[in-house]
DNA sequence: CAAATATATCGACTTTTCCCGATATGTAGA
DNA sequence: TCTACATATCGGGAAAAGTCGATATATTTG
């Protein structure tokens, strides 16, 4: 993945909220109390909350998965995703050394 | 300026590439040593690197400058850009916390 | 002030991204 | 296996970004 992919990903406010969403799923995806938060949050949670159609919620993952900002987990008929915090850490190490 | 905007501008390989030649002008600019490097770099010489129309790399610096990641100084017909590393910073700190 | 030079802005065209609906694929349960 | 449901992928139209050439706006110099 390139540098330039890293910020594409990023260079989407939708995608953006999405990150931040993920960061407190106990806050922001209270429907999925029941199933727990450790594996994640699944597709359809995101997208109700995104309000776009489940096509562009799932593009929009997988963009956000590529760049490495979110791990996926299968289970079941369920996508699960998660954040990857290591990614931005990474991240915000290169923009203060690298970039 | 919004955080979207502020990845927006990262989101391109020449803009990427513009930044980190300024972060080494003296070793990517050896055209300008005569007037030295405190003030920053001028326009032509990063489109004779960039191998870009004036008009582009005029308008990708303007991006880059929206965005805080250059400062632009106006001395006689030149206009001189360079880094303002507190902004890569700030933006190292957001994705490490905030993001 | 006229000419020359550096940069900025404008208008247009091309490429990429956004986002959708339709359809395919995978999985669970009757 | 048939059906239902969750997700992924595909094809396309609309919007945004990339990039150019032409032109406008400084600024310096003769």
């Amino acid at each position: 993945m390139e540098q330039v992919d890293i910020f594409k990903a990023l260079a989407n406010q939708t995608r953006l909220q999405m990150l931040e969403w993920l960061k407190e799923p106990e806050i922001n995806f209270p429907g999925q109390k029941e199933y727990g938060y450790d594996q994640g949050i699944c597709v359809g949670q995101l997208q109700a909350k995104a309000n776009l159609t489940q096509s562009t919620v799932s593009e929009y993952l997988s963009i956000l998965q590529r760049a490495g900002f979110v791990k996926a987990t299968r289970k079941g008929q369920w996508t699960y995703y998660k954040r990857d915090e290591a990614a931005f850490e990474r991240l915000s190490k290169l923009i203060s050394t690298t970039l």
